[in-house]
DNA sequence: CACATACGCAACCCTAGGGTTGCACATCGG
DNA sequence: CCGATGTGCAACCCTAGGGTTGCGTATGTG
Protein backbone atom coordinates (compact mmCIF):
# COMPACT_ATOMS: atom_id res chain seq x y z
CA UNK A 1 0.00 0.00 0.00
CA UNK A 2 2.68 2.20 0.77
CA UNK A 3 4.03 1.67 -2.54
CA UNK A 4 4.19 5.41 -3.88
CA UNK A 5 5.58 6.24 -0.66
CA UNK A 6 6.85 8.77 1.73
CA UNK A 7 8.15 10.66 -1.12
CA UNK A 8 4.94 11.04 -2.51
CA UNK A 9 3.73 12.45 0.30
CA UNK A 10 6.10 14.67 0.86
CA UNK A 11 5.82 15.64 -2.15
CA UNK A 12 2.29 16.57 -2.38
CA UNK A 13 2.62 17.88 1.15
CA UNK A 14 5.26 20.68 -0.28
CA UNK A 15 3.04 22.50 -2.34
CA UNK A 16 0.66 25.32 -0.20
CA UNK A 17 -2.46 25.64 -2.27
CA UNK A 18 -2.24 21.98 -2.32
CA UNK A 19 -2.45 21.67 1.71
CA UNK A 20 -5.14 24.31 1.65
CA UNK A 21 -7.16 22.09 -0.95
CA UNK A 22 -6.40 19.25 2.13
CA UNK A 23 -7.45 21.50 4.76
CA UNK A 24 -10.51 22.20 3.40
CA UNK A 25 -11.26 18.53 2.54
CA UNK A 26 -10.70 17.53 6.05
CA UNK A 27 -13.40 19.92 6.92
CA UNK A 28 -15.71 19.72 4.47
CA UNK A 29 -15.30 16.17 3.38
CA UNK A 30 -16.97 15.31 0.22
CA UNK A 31 -16.30 18.14 -1.61
CA UNK A 32 -16.23 18.01 -5.17
CA UNK A 33 -13.28 20.09 -7.25
CA UNK A 34 -15.72 22.77 -8.40
CA UNK A 35 -17.07 23.43 -4.77
CA UNK A 36 -13.37 23.24 -3.35
CA UNK A 37 -12.50 26.28 -6.55
CA UNK A 38 -14.84 28.60 -5.31
CA UNK A 39 -12.89 29.23 -2.00
CA UNK A 40 -9.89 29.73 -3.64
CA UNK A 41 -8.07 31.92 -6.02
CA UNK A 42 -7.30 29.59 -8.41
CA UNK A 43 -9.42 27.22 -11.33
CA UNK A 44 -11.24 24.47 -10.59
CA UNK A 45 -8.88 22.89 -13.20
CA UNK A 46 -5.80 23.30 -10.83
CA UNK A 47 -7.92 22.22 -8.10
CA UNK A 48 -8.17 18.71 -10.08
CA UNK A 49 -4.96 18.80 -10.59
CA UNK A 50 -4.20 19.12 -6.80
CA UNK A 51 -6.66 16.39 -6.51
CA UNK A 52 -5.05 14.07 -8.92
CA UNK A 53 -1.65 14.36 -7.08
CA UNK A 54 -3.30 13.89 -3.66
CA UNK A 55 -4.78 11.01 -4.91
CA UNK A 56 -1.90 9.65 -6.34
CA UNK A 57 0.07 10.24 -3.00
CA UNK A 58 -2.71 8.21 -1.71
CA UNK A 59 -4.03 10.98 0.92
CA UNK A 60 -7.34 11.29 -1.07
CA UNK A 61 -10.08 9.20 -2.47
CA UNK A 62 -12.04 9.98 -5.75
CA UNK A 63 -15.64 8.81 -5.80
CA UNK A 64 -17.70 9.37 -8.70
CA UNK A 65 -21.65 9.95 -8.07
CA UNK A 66 -23.61 10.89 -11.40
CA UNK A 67 -22.47 14.10 -11.87
CA UNK A 68 -19.45 15.09 -9.84
CA UNK A 69 -16.62 13.37 -8.15
CA UNK A 70 -16.49 13.83 -4.30
CA UNK A 71 -13.56 13.36 -2.64
CA UNK A 72 -12.58 12.12 1.07
CA UNK A 73 -9.48 12.52 2.76
CA UNK A 74 -7.80 9.20 3.46
CA UNK A 75 -4.87 10.39 6.11
CA UNK A 76 -2.66 6.72 6.11
CA UNK A 77 0.02 8.10 4.29
CA UNK A 78 0.70 10.97 6.88
CA UNK A 79 1.17 8.21 9.61
CA UNK A 80 4.52 7.25 7.32
CA UNK A 81 5.17 11.04 7.14
CA UNK A 82 5.28 11.60 11.00
CA UNK A 83 7.13 8.59 11.59
CA UNK A 84 9.81 9.96 9.29
CA UNK A 85 10.11 13.49 11.24
CA UNK A 86 10.09 11.56 14.76
CA UNK A 87 12.97 9.39 12.97
CA UNK A 88 15.15 12.37 12.18
CA UNK A 89 13.97 14.69 15.19
CA UNK A 90 16.41 12.09 17.12
CA UNK A 91 13.43 10.68 19.06
CA UNK A 92 13.09 13.78 20.77
CA UNK A 93 9.78 12.76 22.00
CA UNK A 94 9.88 8.97 22.25
CA UNK A 95 6.34 8.89 23.23
CA UNK A 96 5.48 10.56 19.92
CA UNK A 97 7.43 8.40 18.04
CA UNK A 98 5.67 5.36 19.44
CA UNK A 99 1.97 6.83 18.76
CA UNK A 100 2.70 7.13 15.25
CA UNK A 101 3.87 3.46 14.37
CA UNK A 102 1.02 2.39 16.96
CA UNK A 103 -1.40 4.53 15.02
CA UNK A 104 -1.69 2.65 11.29
CA UNK A 105 -4.92 1.00 11.06
CA UNK B 1 8.50 33.18 14.75
CA UNK B 2 5.29 31.19 13.19
CA UNK B 3 5.71 34.04 10.06
CA UNK B 4 7.18 31.68 7.81
CA UNK B 5 6.47 28.43 9.69
CA UNK B 6 4.76 25.61 7.93
CA UNK B 7 5.15 26.81 4.43
CA UNK B 8 8.89 26.94 4.46
CA UNK B 9 9.17 23.73 6.52
CA UNK B 10 7.01 21.54 4.48
CA UNK B 11 8.50 23.12 1.38
CA UNK B 12 12.06 22.45 2.96
CA UNK B 13 10.82 18.92 3.26
CA UNK B 14 9.29 18.46 -0.09
CA UNK B 15 12.64 17.77 -1.78
CA UNK B 16 13.77 14.55 -1.38
CA UNK B 17 17.84 15.75 -1.88
CA UNK B 18 17.09 17.92 1.21
CA UNK B 19 15.26 15.30 3.32
CA UNK B 20 17.75 13.09 2.64
CA UNK B 21 20.72 15.44 4.18
CA UNK B 22 18.24 16.15 6.93
CA UNK B 23 18.19 12.49 7.72
CA UNK B 24 22.23 12.12 7.08
CA UNK B 25 22.53 15.10 9.38
CA UNK B 26 20.22 13.30 12.39
CA UNK B 27 22.60 10.70 12.47
CA UNK B 28 25.90 12.25 12.19
CA UNK B 29 25.16 15.29 13.69
CA UNK B 30 27.21 18.41 13.60
CA UNK B 31 28.63 17.09 10.19
CA UNK B 32 29.61 19.89 6.97
CA UNK B 33 29.08 20.51 3.82
CA UNK B 34 32.01 18.69 2.18
CA UNK B 35 31.39 15.71 4.47
CA UNK B 36 27.56 15.42 3.51
CA UNK B 37 28.34 16.05 -0.35
CA UNK B 38 31.03 12.80 -0.29
CA UNK B 39 27.88 10.60 0.47
CA UNK B 40 25.66 11.99 -1.15
CA UNK B 41 25.28 12.19 -5.29
CA UNK B 42 25.49 16.00 -5.58
CA UNK B 43 27.85 18.93 -5.36
CA UNK B 44 28.89 20.44 -2.55
CA UNK B 45 27.62 23.71 -3.55
CA UNK B 46 24.01 21.75 -4.05
CA UNK B 47 24.34 20.45 -0.35
CA UNK B 48 24.81 23.79 1.02
CA UNK B 49 21.93 25.42 -0.83
CA UNK B 50 20.04 22.38 0.75
CA UNK B 51 21.57 23.55 4.11
CA UNK B 52 20.88 27.24 3.91
CA UNK B 53 16.87 26.09 2.80
CA UNK B 54 16.65 23.66 5.50
CA UNK B 55 18.49 26.43 7.73
CA UNK B 56 15.51 28.94 6.20
CA UNK B 57 13.29 26.64 7.77
CA UNK B 58 14.83 26.70 11.06
CA UNK B 59 14.89 22.35 10.74
CA UNK B 60 19.15 23.11 10.83
CA UNK B 61 21.64 25.45 13.23
CA UNK B 62 24.79 26.47 11.16
CA UNK B 63 27.80 27.01 13.40
CA UNK B 64 31.21 27.98 12.12
CA UNK B 65 34.48 26.52 13.71
CA UNK B 66 37.33 28.01 11.98
CA UNK B 67 37.54 27.04 8.54
CA UNK B 68 34.64 24.70 8.46
CA UNK B 69 30.77 24.91 9.50
CA UNK B 70 29.16 22.25 11.58
CA UNK B 71 25.66 22.18 11.21
CA UNK B 72 22.85 20.32 13.70
CA UNK B 73 19.47 19.67 13.57
CA UNK B 74 16.79 21.93 15.31
CA UNK B 75 13.81 19.60 15.08
CA UNK B 76 11.02 22.00 16.50
CA UNK B 77 9.26 23.14 13.25
CA UNK B 78 8.50 19.50 12.65
CA UNK B 79 6.14 19.58 15.86
CA UNK B 80 4.35 22.10 14.24
CA UNK B 81 4.13 19.95 10.75
CA UNK B 82 3.04 16.85 12.97
CA UNK B 83 0.73 18.91 14.55
CA UNK B 84 -1.07 20.18 11.16
CA UNK B 85 -0.98 16.20 9.92
CA UNK B 86 -3.14 15.39 12.90
CA UNK B 87 -5.51 18.40 12.25
CA UNK B 88 -5.70 17.75 8.62
CA UNK B 89 -6.37 13.82 9.16
CA UNK B 90 -9.32 14.39 11.11
CA UNK B 91 -7.78 13.82 14.23
CA UNK B 92 -7.71 10.26 13.22
CA UNK B 93 -5.64 9.54 16.75
CA UNK B 94 -6.44 11.76 19.25
CA UNK B 95 -4.17 11.23 21.72
CA UNK B 96 -1.05 11.62 18.89
CA UNK B 97 -2.40 15.22 17.82
CA UNK B 98 -2.47 16.08 22.36
CA UNK B 99 0.91 14.76 22.24
CA UNK B 100 2.05 16.34 19.33
CA UNK B 101 0.29 20.18 20.52
CA UNK B 102 2.21 19.23 24.29
CA UNK B 103 5.63 18.23 23.02
CA UNK B 104 6.58 21.92 22.15
CA UNK B 105 8.24 22.83 24.93
C1' DC C 1 -35.94 19.73 -25.23
C1' DA C 2 -32.87 23.38 -23.82
C1' DC C 3 -29.88 25.15 -20.65
C1' DA C 4 -26.94 25.01 -16.81
C1' DT C 5 -23.54 22.70 -14.44
C1' DA C 6 -19.56 19.51 -13.59
C1' DC C 7 -15.94 16.95 -15.31
C1' DG C 8 -11.78 15.93 -18.56
C1' DC C 9 -8.37 16.46 -22.21
C1' DA C 10 -4.74 19.08 -24.57
C1' DA C 11 -1.81 22.65 -25.48
C1' DC C 12 0.48 26.29 -23.68
C1' DC C 13 2.95 30.06 -20.59
C1' DC C 14 6.01 30.98 -17.20
C1' DT C 15 8.47 31.02 -13.01
C1' DA C 16 10.90 28.54 -9.23
C1' DG C 17 14.51 26.18 -8.03
C1' DG C 18 17.66 22.03 -8.11
C1' DG C 19 22.08 21.39 -9.99
C1' DT C 20 26.22 22.65 -12.27
C1' DT C 21 30.83 25.05 -13.32
C1' DG C 22 34.38 28.61 -12.55
C1' DC C 23 36.65 31.40 -9.69
C1' DA C 24 37.98 33.85 -5.31
C1' DC C 25 38.80 33.83 -0.37
C1' DA C 26 39.79 31.86 4.28
C1' DT C 27 41.97 28.54 7.13
C1' DC C 28 44.62 24.66 8.67
C1' DG C 29 48.81 21.60 8.55
C1' DG C 30 53.40 20.46 7.04
C1' DC D 1 55.62 29.80 3.19
C1' DC D 2 53.05 26.66 0.39
C1' DG D 3 49.75 23.43 -0.72
C1' DA D 4 45.52 21.12 0.64
C1' DT D 5 41.03 21.63 2.09
C1' DG D 6 36.55 24.13 3.07
C1' DT D 7 33.43 27.85 2.25
C1' DG D 8 31.13 31.50 -0.60
C1' DC D 9 29.55 34.20 -4.66
C1' DA D 10 27.79 34.64 -9.35
C1' DA D 11 26.19 33.30 -13.60
C1' DC D 12 24.09 29.86 -16.01
C1' DC D 13 21.29 25.53 -17.81
C1' DC D 14 17.33 23.04 -17.68
C1' DT D 15 13.43 20.61 -16.21
C1' DA D 16 9.25 20.19 -13.28
C1' DG D 17 5.13 21.65 -12.42
C1' DG D 18 1.59 25.17 -10.93
C1' DG D 19 -1.69 27.74 -13.42
C1' DT D 20 -4.22 29.18 -17.36
C1' DT D 21 -7.46 29.09 -21.57
C1' DG D 22 -10.26 26.69 -25.04
C1' DC D 23 -13.01 23.19 -26.23
C1' DG D 24 -15.62 18.82 -25.91
C1' DT D 25 -18.57 15.74 -23.28
C1' DA D 26 -21.68 13.87 -19.77
C1' DT D 27 -25.24 14.43 -16.35
C1' DG D 28 -28.71 16.87 -14.04
C1' DT D 29 -32.90 20.24 -13.96
C1' DG D 30 -36.35 23.77 -15.57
Amino acid sequence: MSTTGIDATFAALGDPTRRRVLGLLAERDGATASELSRELPVTRLAIAKHLAALDAAGLVHAAREGRDVRYRVTPAPLEDAVAWMTRVGGEWDARLARLAKHAAR
